[in-house]
RNA sequence: GCGGUUGUAGCUCAGUUGGUUAGAGUGCCGGCCUGUCACGCCGGAGGUCGCGGGUUCGAGCCCCGUCAACCGCGCCA
C-alpha cells in the first residue's frame, strides 16, 4: 500500500465497503464519546468520518489527537446504518474503522480555527495564513482563481493569442505610479526596477511583429493600498494586438471577460451589451470614471433652475465661471430622516452640505399654514375633499426657490411622491467625487442596486492632458503612450480638448480593464511630451528603447490589461482583494507571515554599495 | 501625510451613569459518556482591559498622548 493514502478523503462510498484503506489528512473535528470516538478527517478534496472504539489497537492514541493534527490512518470501510447516514458530505454513507494511526504532524493550540465560520482579525489571518487557507471558503476562492486564470488562458489561445513572458527585473519608468527599485550589485549605485506593467515590452513585441500577445502578468507598484488594490504586486491579463482600432480591442476582450463571468458567475446576470460612455458623461452622470451601473441613479445638471433663484448660495455660486449645480435623484428616498443622513454624509466627506427636496402627499400641516387655519380644520378639509390634496415639495430648498422652479426640477428628474433629490453646487471637480460616493450610498441604502448582476460599460474618450490647478502646468492625465484622437493636428489645438484612444472597463463600481490604442509615431509622441513639459532629450533618455524602436517600422497597435485579482474578487463575491490572493500583504504592505520587509544584512548592503539612513 | 472605526482570556465578543473579586461562548487541561456529525454533562487553568501619562477617594469606562489593525481621502502612467 502507498505510504500515505490509498484514497482521498472525498472518494469512499458504498462500493468500498469491506475494503481496507489508508487515508491521510487533517483532524477537522473530534467527537469523543468515551467508548466510541469519531473524527472527521479532511483533505483538499473532502471529508471522511473515521471512528474508533476499544476494539481498535490504537484507541488510546486516537483519544489524544486534536484539531488540525495531520495524521495517517489505516482501517476498514463500513457502511453506515440508514438512520446514521450524513447527507451533508459525499462520503456520508460510509465510515472507516481505524486499526492503525500515525501522527504525521501534531499541532499546538490554534490561533484560529479551521472548523466553523468564526471570523478572525486580518492580522491573525495573515500571520497564520497557512491555517486560514485550510478553511473551506479560502480553498474555494483559491481554486476559483486558478480556474479563472486557466479559462482566460484558454480563451486567449482560442483567439490565436500566444503567451510570452517579459522581464521581471527591468528599468525604472518615470511616469505613473511609484516604482519598486532593485539595487544593482554589478553596477553599484544604479538600480533596476520591477515593472509596473509590461507596457513597453508588449509594445516592443508588436514592433517585433508578434501580432497578438497576452500574458498573465505580475505588476508591481509601490502605492498605498485600498480594499481593491494590493499594495505591492498584482496580476493582469495583459494583451496587445497590431493593426487594430479601439473597437477591435473591445470586440476581442468582451467575449473573453463576458465568457469568464458567465462561466464562473454562479448564475448571476452578465451584461451582454456593453455601453460606451465618454469620460465626460461618466463624470457628469455618475461622478466617477468607474460607475456602478447596477445603480439606476443618473445625475443631471440643473443649474438653470437655480440661476437667479431665491436660494442665494447656489444663485451666487452660479455667477462664477465654471460652476454648475447637479442633482442626484433618489427614487423612494423621500423622507426627512434619510435626507438629513445623506446631508451629513456629504459633510463628513468634506463638503459644506447637500441640499435636498423631497416630494410627498400634501400634509394637513402645510394646508393649515397655506390657508391660515388650524391643523384640525385642514385635516377635515383634506378628508372631505374640500381642499385638493396631491403632491407637495418639502425641504428648505423648495421653499427658497419657489414652487415653479421646484416643479421644473421634479419634471426634469422624473420624480414623484415618495422620491427625493439632492443638490450639489460648485466647480464639478470639487464635488464630483463626493457626488459619486453619495450616489453609491443612496443606491445601497434605498436598495436600488441589483446585486445579482455584473454591469459592464466601456468608459472612452479620456482626456490626454490635465491641468494642475496649483501650478497651472499641463500633465498627462492617464498614460503617455496613448494615441490622441485626431493625431498631430489635434495636438496643435487646445491640449485640454484632446481626447485619447484610451479606455477603461467599469464593472459594478470597479475598474476592471484599462487600455489604449498606442501612439506609435515618434513625432506625435514627442509633441505630446513637449506639451507636458518634457523635451526630446528627456523622452529619449526615459523611453529611449521604445522611441528608438518606433523609428523602424512600428505597426499601429493597441491593447488593454484586465485586473485578474479584481475579477476573481467579484466572482467570489468578496469585498477585499486579500480574500482571493494566496499570500497577500497587509494594509501596510507587510508580509506578517514571512516578516517582510526586513532589515538587510550589513554585508548585503556593503556588496550593493548602499547605506541606510537611520529613521530617528 | 490626513480622517474614521476598532483594540478586554489562545480565539470571538459582552462589560450599564466612573463604584465590591472584569464576564460569556469557544478552544485548552482533567473527569464521565458506545452512534456522534456544531455530540452532551461536570470540574479546572487561563487577564499588563494595546502602551504611557492625567483627572478622581476610586478608571476597562472620562481626558491627553502614543502604537497597531482595518476602512476611506491624498496617491494609484
Amino acid at each position: 500500500m502507498h505510504a500515505f493514502r490509498s484514497h482521498t478523503c472525498a472518494e469512499l462510498n458504498k462500493s468500498n465497503v469491506g475494503d481496507t484503506v489508508r487515508l491521510s489528512g487533517w483532524v477537522h473535528r473530534v467527537r469523543d464519546h468515551g467508548g466510541i470516538l469519531f473524527i472527521d478527517l479532511r483533505d483538499h478534496y473532502g471529508m471522511t468520518q473515521v471512528l474508533c472504539d476499544p476494539d481498535s489497537p490504537v484507541f488510546a492514541e486516537m483519544e489524544k489527537v486534536r484539531s488540525e493534527w495531520c495524521i495517517r490512518i489505516d482501517g476498514n470501510v463500513k457502511a453506515r446504518d440508514e438512520d446514521l447516514v450524513n447527507s451533508k458530505i459525499p462520503t456520508g454513507e460510509v465510515e472507516v474503522f481505524v486499526r492503525d494511526l500515525e501522527v504525521l504532524g501534531a499541532a499546538d493550540e490554534l490561533p484560529l480555527m479551521v472548523f466553523g465560520d468564526q471570523e478572525y482579525p486580518e492580522e491573525t489571518r495573515l500571520k497564520y495564513r497557512f491555517l486560514d487557507l485550510r478553511r473551506e471558503v479560502m480553498q474555494g476562492n483559491m481554486k476559483l482563481r486558478s480556474d479563472v486564470v486557466m479559462s482566460m488562458r484558454k480563451r486567449m489561445w482560442d483567439l490565436d493569442f500566444r503567451e510570452y513572458q517579459t522581464p521581471i527585473i527591468t528599468a525604472s519608468s518615470p511616469e505613473g505610479a511609484r516604482d519598486f527599485l532593485v539595487p544593482s550589485r554589478l553596477h553599484p549605485g544604479k538600480f533596476y526596477a520591477l515593472p509596473q506593467a509590461p507596457q513597453q515590452f508588449k509594445q516592443l513585441m508588436m514592433v517585433a511583429g508578434f501580432d497578438k500577445y497576452f500574458q498573465i502578468a505580475p505588476c508591481f507598484r509601490d502605492e498605498d493600498p485600498r480594499a481593491d488594490r494590493s499594495p505591492t504586486d498584482f496580476y493582469q491579463l495583459d494583451l496587445e494586438m497590431s493593426f487594430v482600432t479601439q473597437q477591435d480591442v473591445f470586440d476581442t476582450i468582451q467575449p473573453v471577460l463576458q465568457g469568464v463571468f458567465e462561466e464562473f458567475g454562479g448564475g448571476r446576470k452578465v451584461d451582454t451589451n456593453w455601453a460606451q460612455i465618454s469620460y465626460a458623461d461618466s463624470a457628469k452622470w455618475y461622478g466617477t470614471d468607474k460607475p456602478d451601473l447596477r445603480n439606476p441613479i443618473k445625475m443631471q445638471v440643473v443649474s438653470e433652475h437655480f440661476a437667479g433663484s431665491g436660494f442665494a448660495i447656489f444663485a451666487k455660486l452660479l455667477e462664477q465661471e465654471g460652476t454648475e449645480v447637479r442633482a442626484i435623484p433618489a427614487p423612494t428616498g423621500g423622507g426627512r430622516k434619510f435626507c438629513d443622513r445623506m446631508n451629513k454624509f456629504a459633510q463628513e466627506q468634506g463638503l459644506p452640505g447637500m441640499g435636498y427636496i423631497f416630494w410627498r402627499d400634501k400634509t394637513a400641516d402645510s394646508v393649515a399654514q397655506e390657508l391660515g387655519i388650524k391643523v384640525k380644520e385642514a385635516q377635515a378639509m383634506l378628508k372631505s375633499g374640500e381642499v385638493e390634496g396631491g403632491m407637495e415639495a418639502a425641504g428648505p430648498l423648495a421653499k427658497n426657490i419657489g414652487p415653479e422652479r421646484t416643479e421644473a426640477i421634479r419634471q426634469q428628474l422624473g420624480l414623484g411622491v415618495g422620491d427625493a433629490a439632492f443638490f450639489l453646487g460648485g466647480k464639478p471637480k470639487a464635488f464630483e467625487g463626493v457626488a459619486g460616493r453619495a450616489r453609491d450610498v443612496i443606491g445601497k441604502e434605498l436598495k436600488l442596486i441589483d446585486e445579482d448582476r455584473f454591469a459592464f460599460a466601456w468608459i472612452v474618450d479620456f482626456p490626454i492632458f490635465e491641468m494642475d490647478d496649483e501650478t497651472g502646468k499641463l500633465d498627462f492625465d492617464h498614460n503617455p503612450f496613448s494615441m490622441p484622437q485626431g493625431g498631430m493636428e489635434a495636438l496643435n489645438g487646445d491640449p485640454l480638448a484632446v481626447r485619447g484612444w484610451q479606455y477603461d472597463l467599469a464593472c459594478n463600481g470597479y475598474e476592471l480593464v484599462s487600455g489604449a490604442i498606442r501612439n506609435h509615431q515618434p513625432e506625435i509622441m514627442f509633441k505630446a511630451f513637449e506639451l507636458a513639459g518634457y523635451g526630446e532629450d528627456e523622452v529619449r533618455k526615459r523611453f529611449g528603447g521604445m522611441v528608438n524602436a518606433f523609428k523602424y517600422g512600428a505597426p499601429p497597435h493597441g491593447g488593454c490589461a484586465a485586473g485578474v485579482d479584481r475579477i476573481v474578487m467579484l466572482l467570489a463575491d468578496q469585498q477585499n482583494l486579500r480574500e482571493v490572493v494566496m499570500f497577500p500583504m497587509s494594509q501596510r504592505a507587510e508580509d506578517l507571515m514571512m516578516n517582510a520587509p526586513s532589515d538587510p544584512m550589513s554585508d548585503q548592503l556593503m556588496e550593493l554599495g548602499l547605506r541606510v539612513i537611520p529613521q530617528d
